[in-house]
DNA sequence: AGTAAAAATGCAAACGTTTTCATTTTTTTA
DNA sequence: TAAAAAAATGAAAACGTTTGCATTTTTACT
């Protein structure tokens, strides 16, 4: 036959305009559309219209990955949190996408359940899809995946909690000062038995600083806290509800700290199945005023952590640290905390004399 | 001076090491290199060895946008959901998310707030990261969407609502069969005074199937549902609480079916505000079966959607769709429906006669 | 041991952009 | 209105992989 050279190599993508289809249609080369879409006030408005009329009658969809190759910039961050199934972080991720979406941005999410290894694969294979920064909750994070992207210069933010010696930057509410507000609380309204329930604190710093400071808070009043008022629990309702049941019909005291409003949401219904009632019987307080917590019957007493805000200010500033080529604004030590202000509700009450 | 030609161009990102230095390390040529990570199993032990050592000292990590520029395949997934920060699609994500994980997969994540406008953009901001394939929730979306991904021929999946007549694949519960059973569930208990609580069914169609056949089950029971029995109600603790407030001091019925599980909780607080006893004084369902709908006092009656189960099934699904290459296989029929059981719990109870 | 078949590997041409530098066009200034 | 300055555009060399094809090495079979 005639033609039994390479007939048309069908080309992978359906045969999808590329960046140089734009340009012939418009008449310009390959290089004004690409400044088209990435410095727009560079070009004539006339030109612009043609580049924009030839972009859309063509269907034409740039490939950011063909630019992030030869650009630096992927327009992608990662964000690696603990866990997404849970109401922890579900407002601080919400917040932290949109904020990016206004950025031109897209966000690569994964979660390790609290498995630090896992993390060090997850930061592994972000760097793989090359983001340009990456926002983690929290400060304990195995050291391999720091040097991962220290070693690549990517940005780095820690999240939700504020440290003011963090080696990194972070933008949080101070976990351990949010502890000590709710803990404070419970003893000026007459409270000194006092159990603790909290998970377990390995590899997750926010739940070590508050414990800490709840404990520190008790000492500083001279109370004494026997160690089976401190329980560990998990960050579920159902385990919650479950041991706090127990703790109440063994040996109830007047009042409980949760690590946080998952798990008093858990010990309020416990409370409620063994028909105390609240707060006379028992005051509750919370962590982080999450969805619900201000309308639980009755209503939660908690610190409220500004998910929205941390999540906003976050894609904004890691945005920033990205973009910036100096080396000192990408590693700057920029240090953010919001306030965690006291929500009193109903489930906590004075201490019957 | 004597060398003020090209300095030595600094390379963008700190001069990390490409694939070509691993090779050159290792003794190979790229393309081996390049097989060590796609297709290990046609290397020999001994270069696979070589070739891993190399890799590790020189820090390698590679670069997936470089390799999905030729290759087609981005290792990525998009997820589109109405919204993160709510329960309902929590576990959802997070499930998708974990088995993507597997298939060394990474998960693009964005939200729209039932926006279809917004839906549109983001599916053409996924389609710039060129992802390999897309799970949408639902079955409303703008036919712009739709059209883009098919004529790039990227696989779609919808997520979450089963139907048996879907356009595309889609694995899920059947909605209006989840309402139907939680329904018919009150009207066997003897209710025929039942309020509807709705999320508006614009561009919802799950919230739409739901209502549908809630009414549905009513008239066939021959139950008529006055217009002032059926309330709109966003997903929403804080106002489907205000809004069942209002209902149960104006005028009581004697059971509510709830939109979801969210704005069931809702309802509950609202009827302990009122100091109702439940289930005597008012039945209430849900649909969803959420975290937290097995302990909330008294236990909500529900449908369990199984989240998890979607979200696995839809990740396997979709990344056996973008990796097959035939046509069929990738806009194949698929259309999966999973059991969407009825959760009897206290919430519920016969209407005293 | 020799040959055929199979398995590994190397070569080099893509992939679709961005960007530097040079060139052309437009605007400003004298 | 010509020259100088500024702005807009074009040409072509990257960017770091993957992959089809050719070549070499290994294994299997007489």
């Amino acid at each position: 036959m005639a033609n039994d050279k390479p007939a048309k190599r069908p080309r992978s993508r359906k045969g999808a305009p590329g960046i140089v289809d734009v340009a012939q249609r418009a008449g310009v080369s390959p290089a004004t559309v690409s400044r088209f879409y990435n410095s727009p006030k560079m070009l004539r408005g006339q030109t612009r219209q043609r580049i924009s009329k030839a972009a859309v009658e063509l269907g034409y969809i740039r490939n950011r990955m063909a630019g992030a190759l030869h650009s630096r910039f992927s327009g992608t961050i990662g964000l690696v949190v603990p866990t997404i199934n849970n109401a922890i972080f579900a407002e601080l991720i919400e917040a932290f996408s949109s904020q990016l979406q206004k950025h031109d941005c897209n966000m690569l999410i994964a979660s390790h359940n609290y498995d630090l290894d896992l993390e060090v694969s997850i930061v592994r294979s972000l760097l793989e899809r090359r983001i340009d920064g990456v926002a983690l909750v929290g400060h304990d994070h195995s050291t391999a995946a720091l040097e991962m992207l220290k070693v690549r210069d990517v940005p780095v933010i820690a999240l939700w909690n504020y440290r003011g010696k963090s080696s990194i930057p972070c933008i949080g509410a101070d976990n351990a000062a949010a502890a000590a507000t709710v803990t404070q609380h419970l003893i000026d309204l007459g409270h000194t038995d006092i159990a603790l329930l909290f998970p377990n604190t390995e590899s997750n710093d926010r739940a070590r600083d508050r414990k800490q400071a709840a404990l520190a808070v008790m000492q500083a009043s001279k109370i004494v806290v026997a160690a089976h008022r401190v329980l560990l629990c998990p960050y579920s309702i159902e385990v919650a509800k479950d041991i706090a049941t127990q703790l109440i019909r063994d040996d109830k005291p007047t009042a409980i700290v949760c690590g946080n409003d998952i798990i008093a949401h858990g010990v309020i219904y416990a409370a409620h199945a063994c028909k105390l009632k609240l707060p006379d019987d028992l005051s509750i307080v919370g962590i982080g005023d999450f969805t619900g917590s201000g309308q639980i019957e009755p209503g939660l007493t908690t610190v409220r952590l500004p998910a929205r805000r941390i999540g906003q200010l976050a894609a904004d500033t890691i945005v920033k640290m990205s973009v910036s080529d100096s080396a000192e604004a990408r590693t700057s030590e920029i240090k953010l905390a919001v306030d965690a202000p006291l929500v009193v509700r109903e489930s906590t009450g004075r201490l019957p004399t």
